[in-house]
DNA sequence: TAGATTGTTAATCGATTAACAATC
DNA sequence: TAGATTGTTAATCGATTAACAATC
């Protein structure tokens, strides 16, 4: 990686390079410019360009950038090209619902296993996975080493699991709760997953218009 | 409204500053000086009295702003003081998942009613409200007359479903789908909720973690 | 070779921060 | 009155766009 300082605005910007890239890619599209890239994403070539600098030199002058290429670029950029590994805690209707419908390798994570403290839940094969009991989740992270948490447990709890995961080595989470996390000094990344800021901004605009 | 050409950097601070509010409303807090709310929320005074200054004068010289004006006046430009109305289309997991664990009315939003096609789940209550068949669909909306709709059916149905709604008067949509809808042109406000755009964000932080 | 398109530098534009007069 | 804190103007900083030499 070129540049080890990515802004911000860079960043929000990569998912949509890689699902325009991914669809091109399916489409069996061999070649593509900054300036195509641009229509379809509603960008300037210049600020695609510009981006894409900050990781490396992916294209050709005269040409272009090839798909392919730059399919493999950016899934590096975003950790694709090695398996990360998740697991899931707290199975009620919205960690069922990710685990039987959410699209997880697409997202760039493969789900090894899902926990809960619900006897009546334990043992349900959902999705891919069957759901264990949370009182072995040490012992299989300490056998799996999974990258990531993904926390889809009860407000009130998700701090206390939250330093549990960071203790036993999850470098990740993906916080569905309210609560605030305090494992970012831990060296965890936590990334907010919060649908009712979406609303709310949603609200706004119709306020508006 | 002072300003109607708000920027999207304003824009995306709102939900932040909505949560904030309502926290200190809840713990009867009284008064808050923007240099409060910036160490609270990780930005700086300045920037917060400037994105105040885009919706009006909330506050008072050596005072600060009241808690309660101030939550009235954040409500307000996000069109919560007058009530908005939903409905959900697509009770799958996601669906269900949605109806009986989001809290709609601290997004600014009251479900009215679900749809789905599937006779098995017709009658089932979820969460506050009972699951309908779609073919009614039509005449629910034009009865309540509901400013949005959640929309969470398989992606391939997403496009002709929105195109109905926005001919049946929908405002705004809540796009659970992956698929790209074309109905800002009928004045339709579109808002993606995007799960993997998260998830993808997490990948590249680990990644460079 | 001629046309096309990159990566990068320079110019512009917008967003954030600092400073401060106004005033509660 | 004196201290505090706003709303706003000016200064700075960063992000986007335009331009263009390099070169496929």
């Amino acid at each position: 990686m070129k540049n080890d300082n990515i802004s911000g605005s860079v960043i929000s910007r990569l998912p949509s390079y890689y699902h325009c890239v991914e669809e091109l890619y399916q489409c069996n599209c061999v070649r593509v410019s900054s300036a195509t890239l641009a229509q379809r994403l509603g960008y300037t070539a210049s600020q695609i360009r510009q981006d894409f600098s900050c990781f490396g030199e992916f294209g050709l002058q005269g040409y272009g950038y090839n798909v392919k290429k730059l399919r493999y670029e950016i899934r590096d950029i975003l950790g694709m090209n090695h398996p990360s590994t998740a697991i899931l805690i707290g199975c009620g209707n919205l960690g069922q619902a990710l685990l039987k419908n959410f699209n997880f390798p697409y997202g760039g994570f493969y789900m090894l296993a899902a926990f809960d403290v619900d006897v009546t839940k334990i043992g349900k094969q959902i999705g891919s996975v069957c759901i264990m009991d949370y009182k072995d989740m040490q012992k299989v992270i300490e056998e799996k080493l999974p990258d990531m948490a993904v926390l889809t447990v009860p407000q009130g709890e998700a701090a206390e699991i939250a330093s549990t995961l960071a203790d036993l080595g999850i470098r990740a989470i993906w916080n569905f709760t309210g609560a605030e996390l305090h494992v970012e000094d831990k060296g965890v990344v936590v990334e907010q997953a919060s649908l009712v800021d979406s609303l709310l901004t949603l609200g706004f605009r119709l306020n508006q218009a």
